[in-house]
DNA sequence: TTGTAAATGCAACAAAGTTGCGTTTATTGT
DNA sequence: ACAATAAACGCAACTTTGTTGCATTTACAA
């Protein structure tokens, strides 16, 4: 994990006035050093031998990243939440990609997740989840 | 539960070459009359007191009829499957709408999901799972 | 340096779904 | 109608993912 990666964490924390605890610290580091959207199972099994960290506190830690708009929450058919950070492109909603195969989570930043659908008479439209699936690269 | 359902249930069943059994034959009777995608919850609950079932044989049940294509199944963000019957104009793959106070979930057949959708180079579109948040006629 | 709320760790809990296996039953052939 | 048999079922145990309560520790500011 680059020293890089746990400043801009490190700064991000405090700039939105939350505690700078090694534990927020080493989650905020892990999703900006990775591309794809990760579970709370593979953040855990990135985080250093150095920096155990309870599994309440890795949910926690993440509740109050997404809170923060620091990270978002991808909704996946395998009832697996997986986080990743929230770079600018995508700091609004976005569709997702899901690979059927390896289940790898990507982002996809150009499709307009945002516009309204017809609804019914009556309903009111909020927001859409959209997520294509299909076979990534590496498993085509 | 109309007496019609259930004919109409095992009819299909027949026609599918599962055996006709009555578990069967009330779980997709209660589909049948559904509007809505429900829960197997939801579908505990409806079955009548003269036909207990095993959650599991429910699970099982399910499992088939949607491997049949009598019904699918709907990915929500609350981790919990819905399931609808497939009527003619849904047999296909369409988009849903859930309702973010009361959960209710129906299936929005003039959302076109089927078509393909641009993805990095090397990746393969298989199909789009698409789910329109709001509020429902009753909760607005 | 110290006080304090915020964050953490642990244990227990909960919901949804799965697996293995012995028993029952719908269906087929006689 | 009866018997054979594979399909379906019921039960118990298990798994995975996530949540809650509460006592303890710690970041940070006064
Ligand atoms: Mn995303
Ligand atoms: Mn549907
Ligand atoms: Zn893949
Ligand atoms: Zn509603």
């Amino acid at each position: 994990m680059s020293i890089d990666f746990r400043n801009i964490a490190g700064e991000l924390i405090q700039h939105h006035g939350g505690r700078v605890t090694a534990g927020r610290i080493g989650i905020l580091a892990i999703l900006l050093a990775e591309q794809h959207a990760i579970t709370h199972r593979e953040i855990e099994q990135r985080l250093p031998e150095s920096l155990p960290l309870d599994r309440v506190t890795l949910y926690r830690a993440l509740e109050w990243l997404a809170e923060k708009n620091l990270i978002h929450k991808v909704t996946s058919d395998d009832r697996v939440w997986r986080y990743h950070v929230n770079r600018e492109l995508h700091a609004h909603h976005h569709a997702h990609f899901k690979c059927t195969r390896c289940a790898q989570v990507i982002c996809l930043d150009d499709l307009p997740a945002e516009r309204s659908w017809p609804l019914p008479a009556g309903y009111r439209f909020q927001e859409i989840e959209l997520t294509v699936k299909g076979l990534c690269a590496d498993c085509c």
